[in-house]
RNA sequence: UGGGGUGUCGCCAAGUGGUUAAGGCAGCGGUUUUUGGGGCCGCUAUACGAAGGUUCGAAUCCUUCCACCCCAACCA
């Protein structure tokens, strides 16, 4: 009992949602006889953290179940669709740590099915070809309020419709100019009801099946008989799907599938100071405000992993945040939480400089230097130690020093005592200023008898600062990343029109000159790390030999910043 | 002729007629600390969109009302 207890004191309390309570009454009323789930994105852009809840929700529920999960591309959509999201998709997917096996499938797999489908329910009646324009098509639909009105071409017969059908296949028509419908409801509540759209006209090339097709089955269509062929069992989507519902019920129905899947809806991930639309993202990227799919202050997959977040944060958050059917926007806090809390425990610790000042340290035997141990992750005894260069010559950061400090400003001032983290107590004696007053130098003295940072007599001082040895220093870029938008949701009603507008300008600062400490020369693009009073850290792409460039991934809490805050209020 | 959803702490979110209304994030105290990090301890909703009602008992049931989201692409 204690050890039960113990063992999950650090668990959330875990409770089912929705969707895991239905799987349970499903299996338990032998409505299924397991879980099979997809997740099908449409290749027309890259996957953003939103996607994620979807994937954990779909990956996860069926690996919990003994199941399995499918990834479906729903590629009906030659226009806007290409191999390269294809691509990227799976990158992140498998990123993310999720595996589909050889369950990776298209829809246009199944365009000749769906085909022969259609058929079917055009002889059963319930499918018609539609010579109505676009533009009509939108007058006789009528709207929320008003019922719609039958389309005259709605009563053909059956052979009309299968040879005109058979024409449309056979590139009979031109672009636009018929569809084939379902023969529903005109006057139905449901707007999806309103006889819905199956088949449009489109002569354009599929990454995939070429120019075989010139006729491609809708979403409502290619959907849930995808589900079907594929034996899925629990269809998971997002809210706005809801009114489709009827619709998906509706044409597993007519086809008489005997164990249809069902379709779930649930709430999907808002953010605050991010957009998650991939219209949006995308707008982004094309008109070069960000520097790509994966820049770091995107949400998408790839960008947050350029950023040093860890597929086991991004897991984290979603964990936390929890499946349920209610709109909802995220703190971009918790995502921060997510990933100090996984950095916290697995970042190797390193010292390096943002913004150097330099220091001698006066009584310090002139080109002298020795090295001395670091811990790299106090959280992990089993990560060990470093050797670190200390010498005469070192680099402080400058915020690490006033002049004239307030009260509670623990660290380096004019005759303070300080302790250099892993090294020796440095006492300042001297601050050399240029002719604006600006400080650009600090003379120390040091203790030899503080080696490795504790003092014998006992005396206890109320800093420890990083510190970076100068001539030892490897020169660093580093780029400080910021919240994208300056509001909590650039898409509200009153930044609407041009939401653009609330684009952070400050979500990017470039440091160059930045000084590291030896260790970091050995890292590799992509490899996390702490600065240590600073933040994470990821080492980029954009790295060469000997110059290499670090993201960071977020900041340390800061409770210094606090009481400055604190203080100025006043 | 409208229909479908959702409303529980600043942000997520449990709760399924009987609980002191979980938990996490954020916040606030304290403690520990060679990272002003982290850890640990504690505090933080007489209140469940609102108003009525049913009941010994309601966040949970009923009624009415309010707010927000989705649907009128040959997008998904």
């Amino acid at each position: 009992m204690a050890d039960d207890t113990s063992k999950n004191a650090n668990e959330p309390s875990v409770s089912k949602d929705f969707i895991r309570q239905k799987v349970d009454a499903d299996l338990a009323s032998g409505k299924y006889d397991g879980v099979v789930t997809r997740f099908p994105p449409e290749p027309n852009g890259y996957l953003h953290i939103g996607h994620t809840k979807a994937i954990a929700l779909s990956f996860g529920l069926a690996k919990e179940y003994g199941g399995v999960t499918h990834l479906r591309f729903d590629d009906t959509n030659p226009l806007t669709e290409d191999t390269s999201y294809v691509e990227s998709i799976e990158e992140d997917i498998r990123w993310l740590g999720y595996d589909w096996g050889d369950r990776l499938h298209y829809t246009s797999d199944y365009f000749e099915q769906l085909y022969d489908w259609a058929v079917k329910l055009i002889e059963k009646g319930v499918a018609y070809v539609c010579h109505l324009s676009d533009e009509e098509i939108r007058e006789y639909r009528g709207t929320v309020k008003e019922a719609g009105v039958d389309s005259p071409y709605r009563d053909r017969s059956v052979e009309e419709n299968l040879a005109d059908f058979a024409k449309m296949r056979d590139g009979g028509y031109k672009d636009g100019e018929v569809t084939l419908r379902a023969k529903i409801d005109m006057s139905n509540a449901n707007m999806k009801m309103r006889d819905p759209l199956m088949y449009r006209v489109r002569h354009a090339h599929h990454h995939n099946t070429g120019d075989k097709w010139c006729i491609y089955p809708m979403y409502d269509w290619a959907h849930g008989q995808s589900d079907a062929i594929e034996g899925i069992t629990h269809s998971l989507c997002t809210l706005e799907f809801e009114n489709n519902n009827e619709l998906y019920r509706w044409f597993l129905e007519q086809l008489e599938v005997p164990t249809p899947p069902e379709q779930t809806e649930f709430a999907r991930l808002g953010m605050t100071y991010t957009v998650m639309s991939k219209r949006k993202l995308l707008e982004l990227v094309e008109k070069g405000l960000v520097g790509g799919w994966d820049d770091p202050r995107l949400p998408t997959i790839s960008g947050l992993r350029r950023r040093g977040y860890t597929p086991t944060a991004i897991k984290t958050l979603i964990e936390r945040t929890g499946i349920a059917k209610a709109n909802s926007t995220v703190d971009m806090g918790m995502l921060e939480w997510a990933i100090r809390e996984d950095l916290n425990y697995i970042a190797p610790r390193k010292m390096a400089v943002l913004h150097p000042l330099k220091v001698t340290i006066t009584n310090y035997p002139e080109g002298q230097s020795e090295e001395l141990e670091a811990i790299n992750n106090p959280e992990r005894a089993e990560d060990g130690t470093r050797m670190v260069p200390f010498s005469g010559e070192l680099y402080l950061e400058r915020e690490d020093f006033m002049e004239d400090p307030p009260r509670k400003f623990f660290r380096l001032a004019p005759g303070r005592e300080v302790r250099l983290r892993y090294a020796f107590f440095i006492t300042c004696n001297e601050a050399v200023k240029d002719d604006n007053g600006e400080v650009i130098e600090l003379k120390c003295t040091y203790d030899p008898a503080t080696r490795g940072g504790d003092a014998p007599d006992g005396r206890k001082v109320k800093a420890t600062l990083h510190w970076v040895s100068a001539n030892h220093a490897v020169d660093m870029e580093v780029r400080n990343y910021d919240r994208l938008f300056n509001v909590e949701n650039p898409l509200e009603a009153q930044y609407k029109d041009d939401w653009l507008q609330t684009l952070n300008p400050d979500s990017l600062e470039v440091l160059t000159g930045v000084k590291g400490e030896p260790s970091l020369a050995e890292m590799k693009a992509g490899d996390n790390c702490q600065f240590e009073r600073k933040g994470y850290f990821c080492m980029d792409q954009d790295s060469k030999p000997g110059a290499p460039v670090f993201n960071r991934t977020v900041t340390l809490r800061d409770s210094w910043a606090k009481i400055q805050k604190k203080g100025g209020k006043k």
